[in-house]
RNA sequence: GCGGGAGUGGCGGAAUUGGCAGACGCGCCAGAUUUAGGAUCUGGUAGGCUAUGCUUGUGGGGGUUCAAGUCCCCCCUCUCGCACCA
């Protein structure tokens, strides 16, 4: 070992061995039930929460520790400042990778689950994460999925789960059908493969009569903007009209109400077809017999394409189908053809729409093609624009619009609308995109639909819970849509609770995401035998004071969760109408080569591999420091090569002048000292609670390298070294929690470990400075320097200032004309 | 198209009530030490020039100001999310 500062010669130090502290603080720490949640009565509760993680049977990589290492340091950091903290792990364990896994090896998944957790529990111990492992959950342990069964039953008894048989969203390669969330854009969420349509009848919970709360309780959240606004744009609302035209068959002389969604009521005038969605459950009724092959023709091609192949060809070309039959504008009686088209979407409004062709651009581009006439009524601005070229979205002033004209957009809106109201022909309304939450599952390993169906009483909700998933061999699911425990008969086959008759089991199972809307609650009193959870311990606990996880979440998971939690309220459970007061997503962290790390491009990392080389320490604060939190981050191995190397020097500079004599001799460097003792200690402070963890460790760094530009001369600072260093190792505790307690320890400072330290806190004064650099500028360029005293006058600054010889030279003799003063900062003189 | 975020050295990034651009780290260069180094230590490191100084510089172009990475206007690029939602 080479030897460096004011040892003596042939006193060698032990090199840093990471290794040897981690074995030697584990056990140690364990002992002392360091991360067990607090219970003291006296202090604040403080609840951190990592997001429900899957436990896949890859393990973690370096990226999942972008999540839980920050959430620690936080954690730990708020233990010392004097909270009771709750920050538990459990898993969101039910899922269909593990099925699949079991249905290619024969390994049972609850087996492949057991595997796959003990793997995430070591890693996370690994990196010394501070969980509470007594609090440990598991969603597919039947004493907790009893508890998503009762929430179950809690929304079928409050009317907000039901079923009903539709065209659902199936994904073929998962053989399971999906929510709206799990396929947006016609894309299956797991698999990523194309979404086809599936008739089956399945359960749905009523999130959209909670549609409105949970847009306007998003304002009060601080979150990120960008969840806030996936979540507004996901949830949809438009306020609008519906109107009923009439539809006549001209065959048979019959007339149908149609009625029909818009936004633009105001441009009614304009509408020259209606158009109806292929999927529109009218239609049969409203084409005539000459054009009854063509339009049911298309209507069954276009439901048999995927979504992504509807919409990829809808952005090339607007297609669709005369029915015969004329909707009539109960506006001015004008009779207007109806068409059948698939730009126009089921599921949404009334799956019918009147089209204006000048004023929408979807309209236009589809009557160009189908020869469909044109009227402007709107003129942006009191100008008509102009629309046989292109559509005129904007609002403007009514023409061609009879009783309205003249009138701007805006009150049209509303006029027409009461003119609709007063005619019984139409009502404004309030729509939105969000449709309702598609729970049922057709797969295995899932927490089973609590419900009974019987001939006679319809299906009943099953309070003998849990409902146990049985044990079955063959799990294989099909593509029937029937899921896998249909097969299982002794279980399907029971009794009804209603009548005593016989009577079958749902064989479905529910979606994950309904396990993950409560388990936050479950935290709070995670044994609880007799319900979901303890109401007092919710209420010392909950709100989550922190919540932390990826952004993929931001329309599935984190919107279902506070559906539950609205719920919940509603039924006085809860006192709180959200559960996340403060929502964090780390940025993700990309392998070397700059792509997403996976084991197909074999660039991923793992901390198993980087505890062996660096240890937990250097892991830790290479995490912290790579870059901001929230941002998107290549791994680099000389980067925590770096930090490696950065806590070596705290080893050397602390371990070196551990035994001083106590000779204030040097009133300098104790006053730099002291200084930057308080400068490091503010600056750790208030970055960590900023979430801004980089800038922590950089200050750290400059912090040390004052120290160990200084050692040699560490016996002259008197007991201040001594207490810098103590300092130093309480605020390095968080990050890195072995190398700061064998510090401590090796220190001999008072208490049984660092962690039980309270929190430094810095005195301002010791920020004031002597003398501080004041720049001197002319016209704003920097042509001086000069030292003065932090609270120099105005006047004293600009002296000097004029004093300086270069700046004099600049002047020539000249006046200053104006001269700018910032104290303690800048001097700027305008000639 | 709509919505969110971001453009700063060779690289990751600092700096926001407008006040020294480039903290800290990586990489690189030079030196010291070592049998050796992918170890350690010291110093240097935005570009240009006629180099103790001057000048240019935070995606581009304008503007406000004594002073702009930061504020205002226009534009470009990247990225994430949604996307025929009437």
């Amino acid at each position: 070992m080479q030897r460096h500062g004011i040892n003596p010669e042939g006193c060698d130090l032990d090199p840093y061995d990471f290794g040897k502290l981690e074995k030697k603080w584990k056990p140690e720490w364990e002992r002392m039930g360091l991360y067990r949640t607090g219970t003291d009565p006296g202090k604040e509760p403080f609840y951190c929460l990592d997001y429900f993680p899957y436990p896949s049977g890859a393990g973690l990589s370096v990226g999942h520790c972008k999540n839980y290492i920050p959430t620690d340091v936080i954690c730990r950091k708020k233990r010392m400042d004097g909270f009771n903290v709750l920050h538990p792990m459990g898993w969101d364990a039910f899922g269909q990778p593990a099925e699949e896994y079991a249905i290619r090896t024969g390994v049972h998944p609850s087996a492949v689950t057991g595997i796959n957790t003990d793997t995430y529990r070591r890693q996370m111990k690994l990196i010394e994460a501070s969980y509470d492992w007594d609090r440990e959950v598991n969603s597919s342990d039947p004493d907790y999925y009893m508890w998503t069964q009762f929430f179950f039953n809690l929304l079928f008894d409050r009317g907000l789960a039901y079923e009903t048989e539709n065209e659902q969203m199936w994904c073929p390669t998962c053989r399971i059908v999906l929510s709206n969330e799990e396929a947006a854009g016609g894309i299956c969420w797991r698999c990523d493969g194309h979404v086809t349509r599936k008739k089956l009848k399945q359960w749905f919970f009523r999130i959209t009569d909670y549609a409105d709360r949970l847009l306007n309780d998003l304002d009060d959240l601080d979150w990120p903007e960008s969840i806030k606004a996936m979540q507004r744009n996901w949830i949809g609302k438009s306020t609008g009209a519906e109107v009923i035209f009439r539809v006549r068959n001209p065959e048979t002389g019959n007339e149908f109400p149609l009625p029909v969604y818009t936004t633009r009521l105001d441009t009614i005038y304009g509408a020259t077809f209606c158009v109806l969605a292929p999927e529109h459950p009218d239609i049969a009724g409203m084409v005539t017999s000459d054009r009854r092959d063509e339009v049911m023709a298309y209507s069954l091609l276009a439901r048999s394409r995927s979504e992504v192949e509807r919409t990829a060809a809808a952005e090339r070309d607007k297609t669709g189908v005369f029915t015969g039959c004329f909707a009539v504008n109960p506006y001015n009686d004008s009779e207007i053809p109806l068409y059948v088209a698939d730009y126009v979407l089921a599921g949404y409004g009334t799956s019918a729409i009147m089209a204006v062709p000048a004023h929408d651009e979807r309209d236009h581009a589809f009557a160009v093609k189908y020869g469909i006439p044109i009227i402007e009524v709107i003129a942006p601005g009191g100008v008509p624009r102009g629309v046989v070229e292109a559509a005129a979205v904007a609002d403007g002033q009514l023409l061609n619009s009879g009783p309205f004209d003249g009138m701007d957009s805006a009150e049209a809106r509303e006029r027409m609308a009461e003119y609709a109201i007063d005619r019984g022909f139409g009502r404004t309304d309030t729509r939105y995109r969000i449709r309702d939450w598609l729970v049922s599952r057709q797969r295995y390993w899932g927490a089973p639909i609590p419900v009974i169906h019987c001939v006679r009483c319809g299906s009943v909700p099953d309070r003998d819970l849990p409902v146990l998933l049985p044990r079955m061999d063959n799990f294989e699911p099909d593509d029937s849509g029937r899921s896998p425990l249909a097969r299982a008969e002794d279980w399907v086959n029971t009794t009804c609770p209603a009548c005593g008759g016989p009577a079958e089991r749902d064989t479905d199972t529910m979606a994950g995401f309904a396990c993950s809307s409560w388990y936050f609650l479950r935290f709070a009193s995670p044994h609880e035998k007799d319900r979901p959870f303890d109401p007092d311990a919710v209420r010392y606990w909950l709100p989550v004071d922190l919540y932390v996880g990826g952004a993929e979440h931001a329309v599935m998971h984190l919107i279902y969760a506070r559906f539950w939690t609205k719920v919940m309220y509603d039924a006085g459970m809860l006192d709180f109408r959200e559960h996340f007061l403060v929502l964090k997503n780390q940025g993700m962290i990309l392998g070397a080569d700059g792509q997403k790390m996976s084991k197909s491009k074999g660039n991923v990392i793992t901390p198993d591999e980087m505890v062996e080389k660096y240890g937990t320490d250097a892991l830790r604060l290479y995490i912290l420091f790579m870059g901001p939190f929230e941002a998107e981050l290549e791994w680099s191995e000389e980067g925590i090569a770096g930090t490696y190397r950065f806590l070596k020097r705290v080893w050397t500079v602390v371990n070196e002048t551990s035994d001083q004599p106590f000779e204030e001799e040097d009133r300098d460097l104790m006053d730099e000292l002291r200084f930057h003792t308080a400068r490091t200690v503010k600056k750790v402070t208030e970055d960590i609670d900023g979430f801004a963890f980089n800038t922590a460790v950089a200050s750290l760094m400059e912090f040390v390298n004052f120290l160990s530009a200084n050692r040699e001369r560490a016996g002259t600072a008197g007991s201040l070294w001594r207490d810098s260093i103590r300092k130093l190792l309480v605020v390095l505790a968080p990050m890195t929690p072995f190398i700061s307690e064998e510090l401590w320890q090796r220190m001999g400072f008072q208490g049984d470990t660092v962690f039980h330290q309270q929190w430094p806190c810095w005195d301002e004064g010791d920020l004031v400075q002597d003398a501080v650099e004041v720049v001197v500028q002319v016209r704003g360029r920097i042509r001086g320097r000069m030292m003065l005293a932090p609270d120099a006058s105005r006047d004293e600054m600009c002296r000097r200032a004029l004093e300086l010889d270069r700046i004099r030279e600049l002047l020539d003799g000249h006046e200053p004309g104006r001269i700018i003063v910032v104290p303690g900062k800048l001097v700027n003189i305008i000639p």
